[in-house]
DNA sequence: CTGTTAGCGCTTTCAT
DNA sequence: ATGAAAGCGCTAACAG
């Protein structure tokens, strides 16, 4: 079923009377060989049909050039940008990415990483899965001094560098903007506390209730996946309240605007009788109608800034470790999903 | 900056006086291997901690278990759904996935073509970008007898097995349903007629067209990437159109709602003014208001096929090549965005 | 059930 | 500007 024997180095080297060392340097355009003999290997090369052995270079130079990234998801629009964000500078520095998904599962999390060990990474960057608990699945990274970064949803060492955008303020913008258009009531639907992202969210939250002297209520905060089903269940839960709440905060786009959905489907008129605000700046945001008021999250430069402290830390100008960690700015974006005041 | 020396399985049967052969099986759970010596050899495996050197073991063996996916853009939950099969699929036959993105670019494809050639996978499973010309940039992997398999937008090329649903009847389905609600100055937003996805839908829109006695028009094809910036310039277009068309069929459910999000901005009312009909299935397309009708396109089913074809092959027990190909099924959603008859 | 030997294809080091 | 020698860590083939 499978192929001819592989041409290697040696078989060039043998048909142009040189040593493998030399076709070797000739085909990294190393300075130390002259053009003249390089065009020779190139052309040699390209007949023969060789192909370059990554593992052999691997596993003699012990290092890959390659980043590892772990995320839960690669569904949403903003894990994309986050991405694109890192390919374009590991790929302006000459590293590959590896990507992998948790799909929300630790489990599933801690596989991926022994995989990325076993790869050897030369880094690794990851948002963590929603029910991640403690970091030990990533200590075996740690002591063999891998650089490890986290994004948006992160866990804290002191060897790790985390970027995130200032989630507090998110969930505090967030909440005193549907309380400046009249709400008083305000559900804050959101995720595992025990991510980052959601807790800090939550206490943003909860301050501004606080600042604008309105009891908090635990019963208002409603914690779930944040996924399609999940908007749609809290829409039920909620058509089900008495008194109906007046505003919605909700810690996704794509998790509100279902919620909308079956919210407007039961005549509920959305702002009228209950404002609503999402996160992530999802392009759902802008087409869904009322249009959804939300969160920018700067995806890309999310992305670019995580890949260029890992490889610059990788390249020794910079440390990975907690206090070179980045907040990064994340703004308001209203829009008639909760404009109440004209 | 980096670390110590690394574990390898020479240490590990040095403490145990073992070869290094049966510290290689018990490490992989040879039958062989009594329950005892595997128990130690793993023992101190996690003691030293120890890990596989994927690149020394691919080396030698010659086989990676790993199999390349390269598709356009990771933003949809149509590819996250292929993606999700494909992944499904080889998680159960031990094969390894890397992913990337040509990101539409038929130039960056090449490359991915070529890393994922150097990087020895087994089999290789692509969706080709936008631009992609010929196939000449995948006859080295066929030269070596490396299984070659597209999925959704195919080239053909006798050696190589493509899946697909059946765009022709999709495109003729979602035609006739319009015409059934009334429509009769249809619109085609479609992409590169030389993808096979876009050519048979084209197909089997004239067709539809063509069998209800309406004429084709080629003004009424619009050709775009179709993202969300194509769906707002098609609206401007179509907003300029006297007599306005009475119905749009949009080959991309998120290019279809920014459309329809701008055309109901201007004060046209769908579907009453004019009927739209997406593709894919996308959820945006169940919380949109009306909500869009579509196609819906399995693309969990599509990723689960094509592993399974492709880990076949790689068995032995099936023979990637055209005459394989299969073809799916895929079905009309009808919903509010097109019903103008009740 | 366990061991010996050799070599996968590359790059590093040291030489010239 | 080029080369010789050695070895990265594993597993296949053969042996017992």
């Amino acid at each position: 079923m499978h192929s001819q024997k592989d041409v290697t180095i040696y078989d060039i080297a043998e048909k142009l009377n040189l040593s493998p060392t030399t076709v070797s340097r000739g085909l990294k355009d190393h300075p130390a060989i002259s053009k003249k003999t390089k065009k020779r290997i190139n052309d040699i090369a390209a007949e023969l049909g060789y192909r370059f052995n990554t593992f052999a270079s691997n596993l003699r130079s012990k290092r890959t050039n390659t980043i590892g990234v772990i995320i839960p998801r690669m569904n949403s629009s903003f894990m994309s940008a986050v991405l694109a964000g890192m390919e374009k500078v590991a790929n302006e520095a000459s590293y590959n990415l590896i990507i992998s998904q948790s799909l929300e599962s630790a489990e599933k999390e801690a596989v991926n990483v022994k995989t990325m060990f076993n790869n050897r990474v030369d880094g690794l960057m990851v948002s963590v899965a929603y029910d991640t608990v403690g970091v030990s699945q990533f200590e075996m990274l740690l002591e063999k001094g891998i650089p490890l970064l986290f994004f948006d949803r992160t866990l804290d060492h002191p060897q790790c560098t985390s970027i995130v955008i200032d989630n507090y303020k998110s969930g505090y913008l967030a909440t005193q903007h549907l309380i400046a258009q009249g709400c008083k009531n305000i559900i804050h639907i959101t995720g595992n506390l025990a991510r980052n992202v959601y807790a800090d969210r939550q206490r943003g939250y909860e301050s501004a209730l606080k600042d604008a002297g309105i009891q908090t209520d635990p019963n208002n905060t409603f914690i779930n996946v944040l996924d399609e089903q999940a908007g749609i269940d809290c829409a039920q839960k909620i058509l089900k309240m008495n008194p109906l709440p007046d505003g919605v905060f909700v810690d996704n786009d794509t998790c509100a605007v279902n919620c909308m959905a079956i919210l407007m489907n039961n005549g509920i008129k959305i702002p009228e009788d209950i404002a609503f605000i999402g996160f992530n700046n999802d392009p759902i945001s802008r087409v869904i109608r009322p249009a959804l008021s939300t969160i920018n999250y700067p995806g890309f430069e999310m992305g670019e800034i995580a890949a260029h402290k890992l490889i610059a830390h990788l390249n020794g100008q910079q440390s990975i470790n907690s206090t070179n960690s980045i907040i990064l700015r994340s703004e308001l974006i209203a829009r008639d999903s909760s404009k109440r005041i004209k």
